[in-house]
DNA sequence: CTGAAAGCGCTTACAG
DNA sequence: CTGAAAGCGCTTACAG
């Protein structure tokens, strides 16, 4: 293994003059730059990450506390991971991935040991069990998900309320007068997706306001359940002509009803989504939606956490960024039809 | 901050007899031991994991290496990923994850820098930039995914020659003999991802000797191409019995196909994909398939990599697991019908 | 069974 | 502009 002595002697300077001649932080002559540099790239000299962590008590690794839940859409997970890796690395961090049952316990232990500069919570919770450890961390943390107490905290969501008014609008300005909204799961919510009732309450809430009818499902979060239980709605309501979908598994499953039902969208069934681009891509589904903006969110939470760490942000400030939901229109929306 | 000096005071020991008592490395009386647990649970002592690593040489960190290309189903990915962090973790190793473009060089800085024990590569392919850097890296790898040269790793993936032959013969048994495959996007193949064609030509062969047709297709990679790609093969091969699918967005895609030209499965048409169970449900996908097996190759993988790590493994014996497939049958096979 | 000391590879005041 | 030295928090031979 080479190390600062190496390329120092190589480079006939002191250890010190090697590390500031590479750091940069105090005024080196030219041809000493050179020699060390020159002697860096023959000996193909890295800095030893933990001696460096040990010294400045920085490691340049965040963790990311990724959340899951058997009931909840898993593969929805990998585009804000990859929002998240991708910018830290940008930023010069390299990411510490962190999938355990017990996520409070984990955050324990890896801001105990000092292992990372910081933590990017994902999917957080109405009272999510790690946002105590993390409020005693050593370390800063950013939120991806909005709890029901955010202060002290840096948190970073879609504005789902908004979300929920902006779809009955949308299909109010267009003449609907009778929706339906399929949810995700009941248990989801108890469990603490508040941004399931977030949506749905003010998606009732603009509909009371605009004398719109709204019926409200908790849909199942796969199949076959969850076509049943559209199946049942659109029983159900034969007078709906708007449908407002928060639950990825209807959206995926709801081509198939739809055309198992003899419906067209938007000719018999105005559809709006909330789920990410990148599912709606993959999966080919035909319905315009509010895009879960989960690259974005990522983005925006490292980039603040590395704000935090860097000490670039307000020390006593914390930000929550609500990111305005967008309708990406791929043409399921229409005046209802006169039947 | 408190370190092991702190809980060495409170014990009334020197720093060396704390630090022994607690690794268990060299017999310590009863009474000192307990002393000094009973230090480190009132001051809430975690060794700083910087100075661990410095000092051993063992960081307890491995590192994942992602590979993601826009054509390819990303989301299948993070099976994978949950598999290998979490048989990690069970092992005593944390996860860094990294999802860098350029793979080879992000390998590289991090083994120069010490930062993990070793390298997990994910979806690796036929000539893989990162073998080299792995190579010649001081720590050892475990790949996931079957290069041309497997000559000094240890290689985890599925058995997609036998896949390629299984299907076949699961079809030719129950009575067909004219097949179509639909295959991951050429280019996919081109790049490197030799899975591909090692199903497809294993498949072409095993239909062969038992004189069977089979018509192939590479298709697209999202909607709505493949839609029309499987719109294609059905009007051009009328006569075709049976499906069988080594590509995500068809197996998506198939239902609403089927449904929209009036057939269904198996009753006009058998089925057999090849893609993950987690993948079959959340999209509800009806049909009989060969699981992927990610969490159990992520599992593997780790586990020799730890073997590795430790020395537990035979150092010049590196192994080449390829897992046998087995189709997971949901009722989409059967005779075929006489038209 | 226990302690004093060296050393892992860095960075950064302190001196000049 | 440069060097010698201390220190970050551990572990582990070396002595006893």
């Amino acid at each position: 293994m080479v190390t600062i002595g190496d390329v120092a002697r190589a480079a006939g300077v002191s250890r010190s003059t090697a590390s500031y001649a590479l750091s940069g932080k105090r005024s080196i002559s030219a041809d000493v730059r050179r020699k060390v540099e020159d002697a860096v790239r023959e000996l193909g000299y890295t800095p030893n990450a933990g001696a460096r962590a040990l010294a400045t008590s920085r490691t340049n690794v965040i963790a990311l506390l990724g959340q899951f839940f058997d009931d909840e859409f898993a593969p929805a997970m990998l585009q804000y991971i990859l929002g998240i890796t991708n910018r830290a690395r940008a930023l010069g961090y390299d990411t510490l991935f962190v999938s355990e049952d017990d996520g409070a316990s984990a955050l324990r232990r890896i801001s105990d040991s000092r292992m990372v500069d910081g933590f990017v919570l994902l999917n957080v919770s109405e009272r999510d069990e790690r946002l105590e450890p993390l409020r005693t961390a050593a370390q800063p943390g950013a939120l991806v998900g909005l709890p029901g107490e955010t202060d002290g905290f840096d948190v970073f969501d879609l504005d789902f309320a908004a979300a929920g008014r902006l779809m009955v609008e949308r299909l109010h300005d267009l003449g609907h007068r009778e929706l339906a909204l399929v949810s995700q799961p009941e248990h989801v919510l108890e469990r603490g997706g508040a941004y399931v009732s977030r949506l749905a309450d003010a998606a009732r809430d603009r509909a009371d306001e605009l004398g719109v009818r709204l019926h409200h499902l908790f849909g199942a979060s796969g199949q076959p359940e969850i076509g049943r239980d559209l199946h049942a709605l659109l029983d159900a309501h034969p007078d709906v002509t708007g449908l407002l979908l928060n639950n990825e598994a209807a959206a995926a499953a709801l081509p198939t009803v739809l055309q198992s039902r003899g419906l067209a969208s938007p000719d018999d069934l105005s559809v709006i989504g909330r789920y990410s681009d990148d599912f709606a891509r993959t999966f080919s589904l035909p319905f315009s939606a509010i895009d879960s903006a989960a690259d974005e969110l990522g983005r925006r939470a490292v980039e603040h956490l590395v704000s935090r760490i860097t000490g670039t942000a307000d020390a006593d400030t914390y930000v929550v960024d609500l990111i305005a939901p967008v309708i990406d229109d791929r043409g399921s929306i229409a005046a209802p039809s006169r039947k």
